[in-house]
DNA sequence: CAGGAAACGGGGAGAAGATCTCCGTTTCGT
DNA sequence: ACGAAACGGAGATCTTCTCCCCGTTTCCTG
């Protein structure tokens, strides 16, 4: 029932306020979701957005459908981000900071929806999408890897799970701006995943299939 | 009116079931603060705690109170952390090391409750317990410096927002288990920290005062 | 530019969930 | 063993979120 709308959408061609409306909304969610978590409530998104909430029901099924095309949206912007680093960076290391700084400008924590309780985690299209960007990183990773500049012992997770914890807003304030020191809090994780390790890591990285059994 | 409870409870010896839950009840408060944020439902404390929601409300007048008591117990137990660190480590940047873990440990996001935004940051113990920590580890930062160990250009607000962001739970996850990685990550962040600097860093370290403006 | 269809926004009903109290029962201290 | 204090569960009240209704506005087409 949820996809529906989406569907019979694309039959005719929208209305161009109706076609804007949505990006609002989306670029709304991806924010609130940041913020939020999953859970926001609709009506704020709507009205972050600038729009009445009936309308964002009238675009969104339900919350289960927003989440899934907001998740979308960023699955593929970070892909995209990953594969100019990976494109157009001559350093391997280099590539890989670019990502990094460009991922958490992206909200990469928009992704943390995708781990919300409700979220079918089987949808080929995500699968799909997930499986894509874990390629691309996993790769600007080997690159570093083999050029000697990233440390062995860290993994895909790692990077992900870091990147989206430093780049939440502090808990409990509203509007605390992260975004002034999230980029020093990467640099600094960044350094330390340098070669040489300047330490020994405890445990393994996260991997997405820690994330699956909820 | 908050604060009476507390008051009324030393004035005559509490029985030792009381004060036994009275400490449940904060332990369990502190984990779900630190997992859902300061806004939890009472209730879910009160069952975590392993009480009947009736003994919370007749230990906590509301929820500001709890609160209160909350970050006070946990500003002291990292001061503590800090302070025997700094005693009993004779290398600096290995007393810096033990303490960031070890504040990890004691769930240093319940911190995060501070910042509610009905919190009063005006209370002096409060204030009195902040200036506390926040000597106490510039001293831990201060000894690593000056031993050559620490990157000159990382405050101590770098060190207290990464800790704190790196600690949360994973959004939209019940129980993800940040215990798992949140070690390897800090310890990424402790190795881009040590001297020398291996990259620039961009802006400024935050400070508290950034968090006083709500 | 005018007619009609589609989209919009605000308000509010209904449902879900959180807060906090009442009161019979249990546990502690003397 | 007795009285006082604390406990726990159930439920009344209040808040908050969801989602629909319908009068109004905006956009496309001829």
């Amino acid at each position: 029932m949820g996809g529906m709308a989406t569907a019979e959408r694309r039959a005719q061609p929208a209305r161009v306020d109706a076609t804007r409306n949505r990006e609002r909304i989306i670029a709304a969610a991806r924010e609130a979701f940041v913020e939020h978590g999953p859970t926001v409530p609709l009506d704020a998104i709507a009205h972050r957005a600038g729009v009445g909430n009936a309308t964002l029901y009238r675009h969104f099924a339900d919350r289960h459908e927003l989440i899934h095309v907001v998740a979308s949206y960023s699955l593929a912007r970070i892909t995209e981000q990953a594969e100019s680093a990976l494109a157009e960076e001559t350093d391997a290391f280099e590539a890989l900071r670019r990502f990094v700084h460009r991922a958490a400008d992206e909200r990469v924590g928009a992704l943390c929806s995708l781990l919300y309780e409700g979220f079918d985690k089987n949808d080929p299209h995500v699968i799909d999408a997930r499986v894509r960007m874990e390629a691309v990183v996993t790769e600007l990773m080997d690159n570093a890897r083999e050029a000697g500049q990233l440390r062995s012992d860290v993994g895909i997770g790692d990077l992900m799970v870091a990147i989206t914890q430093l780049t939440r807003p502090i808990a409990g304030t509203a509007c605390a701006h992260v975004e002034r020191f999230m980029h020093r809090h990467l640099q600094l994780l960044l350094d330390g995943m340098r070669a040489p390790a300047r330490s020994e890591l405890c445990g393994t990285a996260a991997t997405f299939e820690d994330f699956e059994t909820t």
